[in-house]
DNA sequence: TGTTTTTTGTACCATCTCGCAAATAATCCT
DNA sequence: AGGATTATTTGCGAGATGGTACAAAAAACA
């Protein structure tokens, strides 16, 4: 039971999402009928959990049910079947990500700051989760489901392009500046950098210690921005 | 249906499994009771197929029994529940994948040459499969079943320390030929040289097509092998 | 031939699976 | 107040799931 109040206290429930949907700069629509007793945005975030706990076949609609509080037939109006929710957690796993490491991509920092502070977020959240790290979702998609769905498929390789193609931007950024030798190759060293994305994301999942970890990410920064420098 | 044969011709087949016993140079022991109808080592293998295909939980008995010939019960007295027919499985792919790297490995050639050769045969495992490129079945196995299961989790962390010792040895021996610089970290350009079999892994599994997962692994080499020499 | 041993085939169990239909409840609008 | 609208609840149902019991079958041994 998570989010699951007889008595909603409508007051304060709908006060909340009104000031979430403002931020957000929408127009508060006034809903008609019936309230909904859960915050579609916090149940897909517990779902995602589930998810990300156990992939997708081994998380059932009770799991999901149980720990979002809604039951099932709420939870197929919210979001659709078992698939849909998944695509929906993927992408809110996606925008999450992509928040957490926006602005340290965009920072002006020394490169080699850069990359740490890139691979210390990635590390916070492969490693986070109470039951055992969490390891990272698009990985686990690509290993599980990306084979047989296109559109799963579509996603995940839509979401290596955008890492790839962000590390080639400060790969580049960095060369201009002068910080890598003219012969550096922004888009191989950015191949490199999500190499060590993965194999982090991979090593988390399977517990192996932060410590080993983060060495493996310090030595991947010393090939990647000594390699053709200093 | 696989290999279910009403009539087993039993004489056809149980010379091929003498032979095969022969070969690993045991003694035909003269089984007592009704012959078996199966080869387990195929069957094995096919369950290894299915498993790399479709995961742990979203493969079921039923497809496991279609695929080996075997019934159930079968199965069970063969190979025991689905999660030892699992690690049974995944001890056989591990098996396999030693024996197809390890002379590569161990062979005397310049170094560039033999990572070339290793990628390229990682490729191979990877991207077979009638149904789709089937992957490392370790990267998939860490991904979903280690977190929760400490025997595989082991089993898994071995694999890594497997690889990367491999590795390891091979860039230490360059750098005694004097392929590599002084400089050269064989540990640090080892878990590059893993993190890139990871990476090829994880996006062949979502369908990357070959060029790129080539032009990935070339990209690699060139900073792997040239990073610290030349 | 008859006993023993091992494997097979059929059937079954209890449980879980996803998805849905019908009834109930809470709000808005007129 | 009374309909309209939207959500929740209960519970069903057809099927799949992992695992097992039991008898028939096929071989070796005596």
């Amino acid at each position: 039971m998570v989010q699951k109040t007889r008595r909603p206290a409508a007051s304060a429930k709908s006060a909340s999402a009104k000031s979430l949907l403002e931020a957000s700069g929408a127009a508060v629509p006034k809903r008609r009928g019936r309230p909904r007793a859960y915050q579609p945005e916090i149940a897909l975030g517990k779902a995602l959990d589930l998810f990300r706990k156990d992939g997708f076949a081994a998380t059932s609609l009770d799991d999901l049910s149980a720990a979002t509080g809604m039951n099932r037939p709420s939870l197929y109006g919210a979001f659709g079947d078992k698939r849909e929710l998944y695509i929906k957690s993927y992408q809110r796993y996606r925008a999450d990500a992509r928040a957490a490491m926006i602005d340290i991509f965009k920072d002006e920092l020394p490169i080699r700051k850069r990359l740490e502070r890139i691979f210390a977020v990635a590390l916070d959240i492969y490693l986070s989760g109470d039951a055992g790290p969490r390891g990272c979702f698009t990985v686990m998609t690509a290993a599980s489901e990306a084979v047989a769905d296109p559109e799963i498929r579509a996603m995940v390789l839509e979401g290596f392009a955008e890492l790839d193609k962000a590390f080639a931007a400060c790969f580049s950024r960095a060369k201009e500046k002068g910080e890598l030798a003219s012969t550096a190759d922004p888009q191989v060293l950015a191949q490199l950098a999500s190499a060590t994305i993965h194999t982090i994301a991979i090593r988390a999942r399977a517990r192996m210690p932060r410590k080993q970890l983060e060495a493996i990410v310090n030595g991947a920064i010393d090939v990647l921005v000594g390699a053709a420098s200093t």
